[in-house]
DNA sequence: AACTTTCTACGAACATCTTCGTAGATAATT
DNA sequence: AATTATCTACGAAGATGTTCGTAGAAAGTT
């Protein structure tokens, strides 16, 4: 049933807008979303809907204009797609998609101390 | 015109085996393939004149069965997806993509020490 | 009450990706 | 020489994602 829901590029627009914002209508959604090309009215409408029958956000419909909230937080999402580059592209080495990732985009220092920091919990953890 | 040349998935499948086996005719790629649900022969052929098209592969037509090879690189390819990843996704944060990435799936004492062998170059190297 | 605005629903059109059947050329086999 | 196997090219169909026009209901305005 559930297969591997990851959002897709005009939907990952939307739901950004919905976990920055929070709730939000058609109207407020069309307003927040920078896209480019920017998307019309009915599109917007339409992904919305879309993305209620998958479950991606949830519709109030209590209020003549429809609430829509994100049903899936952004952390759930970026793994997703990380999940699925490892499995898809990196031979579900995270070292190697790691380093490529600091090739594909240097990171300052203040980030790499920020990975380093993380790398000591998680080793710190499993003792 | 280059815009963001990322290999779809069956791309992907098909540069895997040009990557790990080198040139090789439609049938030696069509055999070393794996993919579910498996492809047909004529299946591999298109795509691969599609990506002779894009110049994913370049195409040797001196024998009847013509050979391929990669005309990329997977460094190259995988950086691509990171690229996007970053851009799309993670608001450019690379910190941020890799606790994820380590988040999504738990990497081996081996690989942090990789990672950490990483982070010690790269700060090495910026002095 | 008539008109305008705002909303949802729906379906069609378009784009991209993937699949494969068929046709025709070339090579190998009988 | 005739048959069979193997190859490329091509086009159409299916799958999924995106776009938007139009219709009709509901609310607001004159």
């Amino acid at each position: 049933m559930d297969k591997q829901q990851r959002p897709t590029d005009a939907e990952l627009d939307i739901l950004k807008v919905l976990w920055t914002h929070g709730p939000c209508t058609v109207r407020q959604v069309h307003e927040h979303l920078e896209s480019d090309p920017p998307r019309g009215y009915t599109t917007v409408l339409k992904l919305l809907q879309i993305m209620s029958d998958k479950k991606l956000v949830r519709r109030d419909e209590k209020q003549r204009a429809h609430v829509y909230e994100a049903a899936v937080s952004s952390d759930e999402v970026h793994r997703k797609y990380l999940k699925h580059l490892l499995d898809k592209a990196f031979d579900n080495s995270t070292s190697q998609l790691v380093m490529q990732a600091l090739a594909a985009r240097p990171a300052s220092k203040k980030e790499l101390a920020e990975i380093r920091r993380l790398l000591d919990e998680i080793e710190g953890e499993s003792k």
